[in-house]
DNA sequence: TAATACGTTTAGTTTGAACTAAACGTATTA
DNA sequence: TAATACGTTTAGTTCAAACTAAACGTATTA
């Protein structure tokens, strides 16, 4: 690996480690995606302990993450004990990924939440105690559970989108490009 | 305040901290704009040392994240030194706040830094020393860069959007609702 | 001028997520 | 059967971010 090479490729791990430490995932998991995405062939376990420069074990566990999210595919070869790896390149399908398998299930849980909050501001006993209060509550607590279903359902057609591209909600919104 | 209204405003104000935690920010400020959002006054800063439990010094500079954000607004009265707070309740307008502070300048640093490694593996040195895996570097960088600058044309565009609302993407991607 | 009431800043501490090192389970080969 | 080559799991450690406690600056009041 020649000098420049080897420093393009460096430079680019770490910025996709900063990435995926911004987005919220483990700083090695996005080197190690880049590390994956730049490489010619697939890659084995071993190889990404190597280039990454970390363990065995966070390697397994961050490319096991990786690959259920659907940012990169296992490849078995015949004869060969060894998993290889290689990168999805499609990237709005890689965010189709993130969103269904983080958020979806964050949602949920938000939405159950809220919604148990509103359960108890909307008893008998909790207007009887402080009525302008329990109303107060009531109004607030409505408008997030409205804005969470929006929400909700908006990244329920992003998911179920599966030929969203990069042109398709500027060309939806009518934008100049 | 009543058992069943204080309840609700605890579980309310616990969910709020567990969101802001999902979405990179500290737990606190969640807590925080949770207070702030079910109080029909608006509220001194000691006010929510008391509510939210935490002290003088972390309320401080949450509140001044949140007001970054445009979650919350800040009011002075006449013949009060205090500061008072107020929630926005527009969420869709707290989404682009989100989207403008946060993920502008990221994906601005994304952008530049894949720029950079593009320029190293586009070096005749880079091709010289190994022609296959700089053309290669170069096909994989120069995909991923498009696709940032997709996404942050599309950030832009959401966020320029004042009048962003539930029904606008779903409209406009012609769903049932 | 001193005392008070604010919000802010800072040094130090806490905490939890992500890592390492190493044991482990299992399949394959000698 | 023993040795090897894998990926996985686990106990322990590290480290950065978020917090606390307290000092601080400043404006207001007595």
């Amino acid at each position: 690996m020649e000098d420049q090479l080897a420093l393009a490729r460096q430079n680019f791990i770490q910025n996709m480690s900063r990435i995926s430490h911004f987005w919220g995932f483990p700083k090695a998991m996005g080197a190690i995606y880049g590390a994956i995405y730049l490489s010619p062939q697939p890659v084995s376990l071993d190889e990404l302990v190597e280039q990454v420069g970390v363990t065995k074990g966070a390697v397994s566990t961050n490319v096991r993450t990786l690959e259920r999210l659907g940012m990169v595919h296992k490849h078995l070869e015949v004869g060969d004990r060894k998993d290889y790896y290689t990168a999805e390149t499609d990237f709005w399908k890689v965010i189709r990924g993130v969103l269904r398998e983080r958020e979806q299930q964050e949602f949920d849980l938000a939405l159950r939440a809220v919604a148990e909050s509103l359960e108890l501001a909307r008893t008998p006993e909790a207007l009887a105690a402080d009525a302008d209060t329990a109303v107060f509550y009531q109004q607030r607590m409505t408008n997030i559970q409205d804005f969470f279903n929006s929400l909700d359902n908006l990244v329920a057609m992003l998911i179920a989108l599966d030929n969203l591209r990069s042109g398709t909600l500027s060309r939806l919104f009518g934008n100049s490009s």
